[in-house]
DNA sequence: TTGAAAGCGCTAACAC
DNA sequence: GTGTTAGCGCTTTCAA
């Protein structure tokens, strides 16, 4: 039925250990004359290693496990592309899963990546799991991905988010925006909502702005009156003539709310978004974002990861911030902000 | 180091037999006593069995792996939600890659998915390595996924693509419009865009239209010149008063050429777009589309694949059909077409 | 330069 | 009910 390295072996009239050298690359201690042999072997026999034996023996399966929070989100088809490519790069096989911020689901997952003897994780934590989080990155090679956790020593891998909003405020501010709120999901367990949260009150403090300039909306993330709750909001601070979103999944909804009011985009409300996607230039008004570098978030990520999988060296324990880039288009206003 | 079930079988007094049959749920064999004993050493010990000795054994690894074409597209993300899902569901891992419509990946990648020893594949072929797909789908539980491909017997899961493009081009003619014309991104390997080619035609042959009425516009996928295409396109068909986009990533493409040219959608030119998007409602004016149902496709898939492994029977060699769906929105005029 | 043999961690006859 | 034992397909030490 399977043809396995014993049938390449017999066929080609060398012993198991012969065929396996060939297989790895260990030419030295091999003659061309049988490595012809071997080789035609397993064309002709069509022969497909076994991975598990292989793993199972070297305890090494090149594979990484990649534990996603949010499908949904396009950030991370991006981040996941980056992933896949530097896996690929470096010879490896991707698996994949989707905690949906579940806590449960996610220790289930990081356990079956264990199992199933993953080489390395990355992982965009839920937050809810720190004991577990500590216990895996000390037995396996594992980089944390575009969240902090606090508390935890581990390789990480972000993006500026501080920085990020600080870049959206001030533009917000250079185009003469006096009464600029901010609308986050709201989640305990997770930094970078939080992190951008500050970069828009630095940016506010910076100018001379007082304590009660600062506007917040927090929003349930799995709430369905994501769009009454920014209504009403928008209502309740009559004042407001901009509004930072943090996120690109909020910025369709306030732009949808402040349609619905019947105000205009920028003229009544600038607007500024959380993420660049493939459509924010195709929105009316084209909209203005902060890039954040997904690709290379999840490239950075895996390569780091290998690297240190395939050197047999434990993981530094540090971050590494990715810098956002302000795209400037016409949800502010002016065009010539910065 | 690693905890084994030898060490649990120590610990727990009994032989790694029994510590197997408990592990699998085989209670028949077991008294409540030892089940409570062996029970107490895992959790003491943490233990973690390990996947590949028991595949290795057994010939069953829970995981299928996915060959996906084009991560970029935001349609894929949906999809890989159901697979993920149902994979999920069932017990199952998931392996993923991109092949990028890239034959030679292709090839790589379904050979390192059958040396992984997954117990099934989903697959967005390329449509290039027709060999290859058959000896695949012959050896292992294959289900293919949005795509047809001539001459292989397979299990398929897609969407009925000439009933969407019918659907679309419908509303339009029921708009009163009487210049419609199409655009798709042209791939000799993929039946997707010629379906939905099929489904435009026969909705304007059916109302009486004549071939010369038929106008397409066929682009390079990897061209970077589309957008000049597009305007070039409609400047030489000026009277064009309606598209019908095939895709998600033209549509954007459309709207900005229109924009660029200074036409009005829907007065000038109506538009409407093949996949609704997280975006589609939002854009200006809000798109009327064609949904797929992408979720419900991966799920499918995953479900009869996972079935079949599970039951040890053959995958049965038919078309599952999903039907798509118009939603109205206004990029077409007037909001009572249907 | 090549091969024999042990063993990775688990499962499943078969025996008790 | 529980244990003994023989592999699953590979890698690798050691000997030839």
């Amino acid at each position: 039925m399977k043809v396995t390295m014993g049938d390449v072996a017999r066929k080609a009239g060398v012993s198991k250990t012969t065929v396996s050298r060939i297989l790895n690359g260990n030419y030295s201690h091999t003659t061309y004359e049988t490595r012809k042999r071997v080789i035609k072997a397993i064309e002709e026999l069509d022969y497909r290693p076994n991975a598990l034996a292989k793993g199972l023996k070297s305890a090494k399966t090149n594979v990484i496990g990649m534990v996603l929070s949010n499908l949904k989100n396009p950030f991370w088809a991006t981040v996941l592309e980056g992933v896949e490519d530097a896996c690929h790069n470096k010879g490896y096989n991707l698996m994949i899963c989707n905690t949906n911020e579940e806590k449960e689901k996610e220790e289930e997952y990081i356990k079956a990546f264990q199992t199933k003897q993953v080489d390395g994780i990355v992982i965009n934590p839920t937050g809810q799991n720190l004991p577990l989080y500590k216990s895996t990155v000390s037995s396996i090679p594992t980089v944390v991905i575009n969240r902090r956790i606090p508390d935890l020593s581990a390789h990480t891998v972000i993006a500026d988010n501080e920085k990020g909003a600080y870049l959206a405020v001030r533009h917000l501010l250079k185009n003469s925006r006096k009464n600029i709120a901010a609308i986050a999901f709201q989640n305990p367990y997770v930094s970078t909502w939080k992190d951008r949260l500050k970069g828009y009150q630095n940016a506010l403090y910076e100018k001379g702005f007082l304590e009660e300039a600062i506007t917040i909306l927090e929003l349930e993330q799995k709430s369905d009156s994501v769009r009454e709750s920014i209504i009403r909001f928008i209502k309740n601070n009559a004042n407001i003539d901009a509004i930072f979103s943090t996120n690109n999944m909020i910025t369709l909804e306030i732009i949808g709310a402040i349609n619905e009011l019947g105000l205009a985009i920028p003229e009544d409300i600038a607007i500024i978004g959380y993420d660049e996607t493939i459509w924010s230039k195709y929105l009316n008004p084209p909209l203005t974002t902060i890039r954040q570098p997904g690709y290379l978030m999840g490239r950075i990520a895996v390569e780091n990861l290998i690297s240190a999988i395939d050197e047999k060296r434990k993981l530094e324990n540090y971050i590494t911030m990715l810098v956002p880039e302000l795209i400037i288009r016409e949800s502010c206003g002016t065009k010539t902000g910065l």
